[in-house]
DNA sequence: CGTTCGGCATGACATCTGTCATCCGCGCCG
DNA sequence: CGGCGCGGATGACAGATGTCATGCCGAACG
């Protein structure tokens, strides 16, 4: 028996995910929580087998917090599973030790069987996932190019980003102008919904 | 028995959701579908009691898929599922008829509750959800605003978005300007999240 | 009927944005 | 060591953006 701790934050989802495993003779579902910051308690509670992470989390998102089980030393294993196909989350889930990578979009078996073969200590990808990955490239975005495109998809203003990073406006127009340039993309509205697209903040 | 149609755009998903509301003695899922335009082809082969619909899909959203059903005097009552907190969303869904409205991080037994009560004539609102749609008020955006607030978030240029509604640019900040004074967003980005959020757009 | 109001539309003006040339500092390689 | 490339940082300038005063039209109302 494979035992299995679901983070989501959607109840809903994460109630039908379970229900889902539920299905499977081989898996049982542990523990369930909704934040990301709540996982490493869980995962101390109930010592699952795998930790499913959805990306989009509030108190952390599920790569951070794969990278926080990874530094803790975790015996489990980790499972990403993420809503669109952002091609960059790849990339930072690998290098944070992740072996499963789902797409919500996949077919249902896909779940189940990528939890098998992490357990198993495997590597599971979802294809199109991976193909996607490999076209996309690597990220192109220096640090701060992504610190100041977060800010201005957050909606906030010029002047309050260059105060809150410690720069002159311009050179925070300048540093979106650069992103701008590298994403091909013709303005900051653009830019931030690219970089979104592909993972990449 | 109370037979089901199930449109979500991802996968596993709708997957998991039939599995959770498989686990129900009185429910049947007897058709799944990942588009927004297959709905009505699906209601009509399959003749569900009860069509669950995602708002955000391709094709078309669930809301303009629930009008559409009302309009061709389908059998069938709908109950929608939205992600977050949209408080806009509701009021549209209550003038396309829809009787039922979840929201994805609502309690595991709400879904089925709520389609049972819907398929009995009843309605199921969240009450989470009332509270919030109560709370945000209409939506103040006139149609010309909804419409370049849409354009915009899709990154598109000022000029462009003249051009394609035939209007000035000048006319186009204007609208931009209006909606930023309702929205009480300083600037174009944080207009489009803030409308966004209250699914106003 | 006249008035009033809200939505639509425009141009002019001040301000903000995006681009460019430029400089600094650091790590790398011959 | 000297030179090169890259990320970080800046100010100046042209062009895009946000605001304002204004006008038009149709619906609502006395």
């Amino acid at each position: 028996m494979i035992t299995v701790l679901l983070a989501d934050d959607e109840h809903l989802i994460r109630g039908a995910v379970a229900a889902l495993l539920g299905l499977e003779d081989d898996l049982e579902v542990v523990g369930e929580v909704a934040r990301g910051d709540e996982v490493a308690a869980a995962v101390a509670g109930s010592d699952p087998d795998v930790a499913v992470l959805d990306i989009d989390m509030p108190g952390a998102d599920g790569l951070t917090v794969a990278e926080e089980l990874r530094d803790a030393g975790a015996r489990c294993s980790v499972c990403v599973l993420t809503s669109f196909g952002r091609p960059g989350y790849l990339r930072r889930a690998m290098a944070a030790g992740v072996r499963g990578f789902v797409a919500k979009d996949a077919p249902t078996e896909e779940l189940a069987a990528a939890i098998r073969k992490v357990h198993a200590g495997g590597r599971y990808l979802d294809a199109e996932l991976a193909a996607s990955a490999m076209a996309a490239g690597d990220n192109p975005l220096t640090q701060r190019e992504r610190e100041i495109l977060r800010l201005v998809g957050a909606g906030t203003e010029t002047s309050r980003i260059a105060a809150l990073l410690r720069l002159s406006e311009g050179t925070v127009r300048n540093y979106l102008s650069t992103a701008m340039a590298k994403l091909g993309e013709p303005n900051r509205v653009a830019a931030v919904r690219a970089a979104r697209e592909m993972g990449w903040i």
